[in-house]
This record gives structure tokens, sequence and C-alpha cells, in this order.
DNA sequence: TGTACATCAGTGAACGCGCGTTCACTGATGTAC
DNA sequence: TGTACATCAGTGAACGCGCGTTCACTGATGTAC
């Protein structure tokens, strides 16, 4: 016991040195902005506090704070792609492939890093280099699921009206909803999904009610 | 021309006392966050420079910056109301009812103080008070754009499928385009235009559809 | 019309504090011979 | 296997600065008599 303590002391307090990872910063600033604090008002010190390394030593890993958030919208993108190829492996089954693909995004949401809902909340705050990090994970998402649409209308022979619009509409919604459900309880969170669900399908009707009136014609 | 001068110097750097209103505060802040900075990045003593005073004369206004940014968005929502009266002053004459209103929503980007632009940006961040006022002047227009869809259900025989619904995807498509447009060059805006009223069309034209089928069945 | 007085929006100076950044350092780990 | 050395992630101390907030103040404006 006498040993134990003098271990964890050793390793919490730490005489002289203790090994700190990019992505412990990182995880770090992510808890600090749990409550609706903006990336930018986090400082330096408080992150590196936060991770327990001298304020210094935060150069070792990135340049300053917003070389931070640039990161972190990396990882939130790399996030967004694994909602993506989740959706597409659950898809095969018997299920609404809207209302699978929604469920997956939402779930991403409570992913271990929490960068996805970072990403839906400061969209249009930031540094430039935030901002055109942020917009490539959009134009991403956006342009995954117009290819989808496509390929479906062939199968189905429901064409889709304009579906590079569709897909965008689509996208800010789940983007906005993903952000207005972040902010609930996990118990309110079955709702907005199903609102979401429903906006999704109002979307694809009106679209492809559009395209056959405009074949019609 | 010297005694010009004299006056103009006696205003500008004034010997002691210059009379500024809490608007002015406002609006030297709002001219702060004109580049991607969010409300909790400036301070109160950048906010009081902009405006030309002394620091603790801020005091005399607003409790806090935080206080100063709720008065903000109630600006908004000001703004957000004219918004609407506008859209429905126009719409008796012939042109379609929703290109109008986006219109109108649009220009009121640019409009003298942009506080709706800034509550565009900063829905989902900020202090508890902040998002409270967001979310109600969200709401009102929601609440507004409801009855106005079954009005005109009314009137056309088209039943909308959801209303509340519908009217919860247009608004929040609505505010994120909106949100896209504001920090484009003005004759990039006009696309933006086009493409949400083409969204629309797609969420009114499923809705009445959703409705159609679920009537027949 | 004058005089006395309260109110109110402004002021400059000062405080203690947390900030970003720099410096020269230390000691563990990996590599060359 | 040992020894010498480069690299690299950490360190504490120090810097100058802008911050929010407080204080006692000033002088213009409006009101009462």
């Amino acid at each position: 016991m006498n040993s134990e303590k003098k271990i964890e002391t050793a390793a919490s307090a730490g005489k002289r040195k203790k090994p700190i990872t990019a992505q412990d910063l990182m995880n770090a600033a992510v808890k600090l902005l749990d409550s609706h604090r903006s990336v930018s008002s986090l400082s330096l010190r408080e992150i590196a506090r936060a991770a327990g390394i001298a304020p210094n030593s935060f150069y070792r890993h990135f340049r300053d704070v917003d070389d931070l958030a640039v990161a972190l919208i990396d990882q939130a993108g790399r996030s967004l792609r694994g909602v993506i190829r989740e959706a597409r492996q659950r898809l095969s089954l018997e299920r609404s492939a809207i209302r699978t693909s929604v469920e997956a995004f939402m779930e991403q949401l409570d992913a271990e890093q929490k960068t996805l809902h970072i990403l839906l909340r400061e969209m249009s705050i930031g540094s430039p280099a935030f901002r055109q990090a942020v917009d490539r994970e959009l134009r991403f998402f956006e342009d995954e699921l117009c290819e989808e649409l496509t390929r479906m209308a062939k199968v189905t022979g429901h064409a889709t009206y304009e579906p590079a619009l569709a897909s965008k509409a689509i996208t800010r919604l789940v983007f906005t909803m993903g952000a207005a459900a972040a902010d609930l309880p996990p118990e309110e969170r079955g709702q907005i999904i199903d609102e979401t669900v429903v906006m999704i399908k109002m979307i694809m009707e009106g679209a492809q009610s559009l395209a056959k009136r405009a074949a019609e014609k």
C-alpha cells in the first residue's frame, strides 16, 4: 500500500516527466468545450492545465490553439466518414435506409471523441483554416449522398429532381438537427431522429415528385 | 476652418465627456464580430475601445459582455419579425410566395445592424441566456410559418403533411442557407437564394404529396 | 427667471490575474559503432 | 554487450501585456422652489 501510493504519487504529481500525446491535448480541449464554449474562447494554458502538462509543452504538439482546432475538425471528418461507412454496412437489412443512416449519424455524436458535435456547433465560426476544414467535410458528405441518390434512382426508377440540391438540403438539415440533438439528453434524441427522418422523406418525396412533373411536360 | 477644426477636435478627442448609447456599444460589438469572431471572444475593453469610451463606462449600459450579447439577439429577433412582416406585405403581388420570402430574409442579412447574421452564426454557442434567446426567435419563426402553411392549405386545397415538421424543416434550412449566404459576396447571394427556393419547394411538394398518400389509404 | 440640488454618464488610475511566448534546462529513449 | 551521442518531450522561471473590475471623481442636464 505504501509502495502503491508512492507509485501513484510519482505518476500523477510526477517527479520530472510525463509522456503526453497530441490526442491527449485534443481530448482535454474537447472536454473543456463540453458546455457550449467556443473553441476560440479556449486558452492555451487552460488546455495544457487540463491535460496536465506545462503551458510551454503545448508547443511540442501544436503551433497554437487554432492549429489544434483544425486537427479537431479533421478528426470530426474521420468521424463523419465513419458514419457513412457504418450506414452502408447496416443498409443491406430490411429497415428504412433513411432511418438507419440518421441513427448512425446521431450515434456518432456520442462517439468517444465528440468532435462531430464541435463541427456541427462551430460551422460558421472560427479562423479561415477552421471553416475551410468544415466546408471540406460538408461537401464530402453532400457528394457522397448525391452519388447514393442517383444510384438509387437507377435501381428504383424514381428519378430525383436536382439531386445535388436535394443532397445539399438533406445534409444541411441533418447537420442542424444533429446540432440540436447533441445538446439534448439521450431520451429526447429519439424524437429528433423521428423528426429528421420525416423531414428527409419530405425532401426525397418532393424531389421525386418534381422530377416526374418535369418529365411530363 | 480654424474654428471648425477646433469643434471637430473637441467632439472626437473630447476634453471631458461624450454621450454614448447602448446601441452604439452594440454596433461597435457587431463591427468587431464582422470577420468570423465569436461573441464570446470579444473583450469588454475591446468593445469600449471600439465605441470610444473608457472601459469602465461600459457598465453604465450592460452588466457584462454576455448581457450585451443577449441584447444583440433580441435585436436580431426584431429583425426577424421585420422579415416576416415585409414578406407578408410583398406577398399580394403575383410573384412566388416562397421566392419573395426568401429574398426578404436574405436582404435582412445586410440590414443596418447585422444582428440576424450573428444569430445565424452563433445559434448553438454561447451562454444559456444567449441560446435561450435564440431558441425563442427560432420557434417564433417556425410557428408563424406553420400558421401560414395551414392557412394556405385551406385556400388552395393542398393539405400539408405534418405542417409543424415541414415548417421546422424549412426554418432550419433557411437559417443554415442564410448563414452560408451571409459570408458570401453579394453577387453570389443570388445562387444561394435560388437554391433555397428550390429546396423549400421540394419540402412543400413532398409534404403535400405525403398528405395525399396518407389521405388515400 | 435664478438658484440649489439630485441624477447620471462619463473619467483616469490602480489592482491583481491569467495570458502567450521565450529561454536555457533536463533526462529518458533510440541509434551507431 | 557497452559506450557515446543525438533527439525529443518534457520542465520552471520570467517577460510584458491586456484583461475585468473597483474606486473616488467630474461636470452636464433636468427638476423643485
